[in-house]
DNA sequence: CTTCCTGCAAAAGTTTTGCATTAAC
DNA sequence: GTTAATGCAAAACTTTTGCAGGAAG
């Protein structure tokens, strides 16, 4: 991947996105305390999804104070829970986080078995269309689809 | 899901599979020992991925003896390596194994968010001709396809 | 103020490794 | 016979948890 945008576009910006989140917590009875800022700055900011250890890395500076590394992994769950960070599996060693959809908008992944390094991308409507009616084909099966998954698997340009 | 299918009708069945896997395996120099054997069978068996445990569990009464754990981690990685197995991301705490697509022909997943089961599930080839086409739009991008994921992710029916 | 969150340090898991023995070929 | 693979047990990691002190609302 050569290096591309900071960040999706079709995502909440700056302040904007902390009162979404802020919102989002409240609701649920959750307080948005410092850490979890952080780490929500820390996947805002760096656009592609990072493991924990990348996060307590990339979190290090950004306050005064470091990130414990047991408040990040509880905060990162407690996120996912609450619908402000998803999970995604990178198919090496560590899990991988990166800020919900609903605040980032839909999009896909190319994985880079290389460096492990995930990359954003979005595709046509036309697609997605496709995609619902395979969702409609498996619930007559009986199983009801609430989210699907569609990742690329090969070499970015870095590693090719 | 129901009871669906006991395992792939694309797939290479009983003999013919070790023969495959052991040739396969020959090529690059490794051995067919008796505990790849049992990996390779407790697979080919369950039709769905399994996680490490689940493959321990269920290669115990496969044979006389039981798999040692230290040697499932090491085949399943060499097994891995060697194309024969494939690692699949569950989103849960652990990662799953199935037999490479080489072996079982192409499909996809349908992963519960509740009990953490996949099973597998094939699309239409008008489907994957429209991922083909994505997989062109990424190398102008300078990303090199060399497999494609796509996953259903929601309730099955016994967790609806 | 009250309740939730943090940070530490310990515990619980999971995966990997070293090495003598065993089994493939 | 050679050489790779196994099995055990220990080591290295990753993730979770208990709890006293600190911060958010």
């Amino acid at each position: 991947m050569p290096p591309q945008e900071p960040t999706h576009d079709h995502g909440l910006a700056g302040e904007d996105l902390h009162v979404t989140v802020g919102r989002r917590l409240r609701v649920v009875g959750m307080r948005y305390s410092r850490s979890r800022r952080v780490v929500v700055d820390v996947l805002a900011t760096a656009g592609r999804p990072l493991t924990l250890p990348e996060i307590l890395e990339a979190g290090r500076p950004a306050d005064d104070r470091p990130l414990a590394q047991s408040s990040a992994y509880r905060n990162v769950g407690e996120l996912v829970d609450a619908a402000v960070v998803r999970r995604v599996d990178s198919g090496d060693d560590h899990a991988r986080f990166e800020l919900h959809e609903s605040l980032t908008g839909h999009h896909h992944h190319l994985v880079c078995d290389g460096c492990g390094r995930i990359e954003d991308f979005e595709v046509p409507d036309e697609f997605e269309a496709r995609v619902a009616d395979l969702v409609a084909a498996v619930a007559d099966r009986g199983f009801r689809v609430d989210a699907h998954r569609f990742d690329m698997v090969g070499r970015c340009a870095d590693c090719a």
